[in-house]
DNA sequence: CAAGTGGCTGGAGCATCACC
DNA sequence: GGTGATGCTCCAGCCACTTG
């Protein structure tokens, strides 16, 4: 039985029909999918029900819709894609062995790692890997952003690290805390103060994010635990460029993430003080899919990304 | 209207054999 | 033993047509 098993998949079962397969799952329909990969209608047809023969179950649900793959064949397919997957590794890892200075990394990232930490990790390895292209996904937190993972459209995502993780399929390694940082313009009012106290703070003009965020929730929280009424914002935004042609006018204030005011280049036309209560993001970390080998270019700039997060693993007080 | 079938064609791969 | 020619088989693709 195994010797038959072996022989099915070694002798009948192609890359090219499970290539098929995945184009017909992708646009529902063979004739779509024919017109696709620049093949005629039959020659897909005939391709699925060959494979369908060899496997010995039905992939495809066929109707006058189109087709859809059926349990058997979504079990395939899911297959099919790590093992695609395993394969472009292994060509960019040939081609990272050929010429060790070139090679791609696709990154998914949050926009705060964006602002920050990411610009002084690619900064460092492109200064020794000039070749080396890196692909940025800027990401927002939500439930499925782990689906780019497990779709493969990013090698690993730099992000905050969930606390309770539900997401067995996943390896986290968290790099550093993520304390919040009080920031003015230095023209501004505060510039001179050494400390913040709360109730300085609430009658202010704030720039915040908006309210369902992570910030916006820790905001409303600690101003309603002191018993302060919490800030009435200026303005409500998310984009960090906004935050940067605000911030020098010296009429707001802010919230922002330490790894962000730490590598930024505009960080010296603003002043920051730690927050008066402790303030945490959740910490940063790294992403990936377990089982999946990732490429020696992807793994070098993990390297980088830790190296040039080292700094912020110390004590708060010592940065910043 | 989308999928499936049948018959055909061109090309790649393989086994065999002759020759050097 | 290595190389090239030859013929056979298999496979992927096409078109025309049928089926549901």
């Amino acid at each position: 039985m195994t010797m038959r098993l072996v022989d099915r998949i070694g002798r009948r079962l192609k890359l090219r029909d499970l290539h098929i397969l995945l184009a017909v799952s992708e646009r529902g329909s063979m004739a779509k999918a024919a017109h696709d990969l620049a093949i005629s209608q039959p020659v897909v047809s005939k391709t699925i029900s060959d494979l369908e023969g060899t496997i010995g179950v039905r992939l495809l649900d066929r109707s006058r819709q189109g087709a859809v793959a059926t349990p058997y064949g979504r079990a395939l397919l899911r297959r099919s894609i790590a093992a695609f997957d395993e394969l472009r590794e292994a060509v960019r890892e040939i081609e990272f062995l050929t010429e060790p200075t070139s090679g791609e990394v696709r990154v998914g990232a949050l926009v705060a790692m964006m602002a920050g930490l990411l610009p002084a990790a690619i900064h460092n390895i492109r200064g020794q890997y000039p070749q080396l292209t890196i692909h940025v996904r800027q990401l927002i937190t939500s439930p499925d952003v782990y689906e780019h993972l497990r779709k493969r459209t990013v090698d690993f995502i730099v992000g905050r690290v969930l606390s309770r993780r539900r997401e067995k399929d996943l390896n986290v390694e968290t790099l550093f805390d993520e304390p919040l940082f009080i920031v003015a313009g230095r023209r501004s009012k505060w510039a001179n103060r050494r400390k913040m106290a709360i109730a300085d703070l609430s009658k202010e003009s704030w720039i915040l994010p908006e309210p369902d965020t992570e910030v916006g929730a820790i905001v409303a929280d600690i101003f309603h635990a002191s018993g302060l009424e919490v800030p009435h914002p200026a303005v409500v935004c998310s984009s960090i460029e906004m935050y940067w042609a605000l911030l020098p006018t010296g009429n707001y204030l802010a919230l922002l993430p330490r790894s962000l005011l730490r590598f930024s280049t505009h960080r010296a036309i603003i002043k920051a003080w730690p927050a008066p209560m402790p303030l945490q993001l959740r910490p940063v970390g790294i992403e990936t899919l377990k089982n999946r080998t990732l490429s020696p270019a992807a793994q070098l700039f993990i390297d980088r990304i830790r190296e040039v997060a080292q700094p912020l693993t110390k004590p708060l007080k010592a940065t910043l």
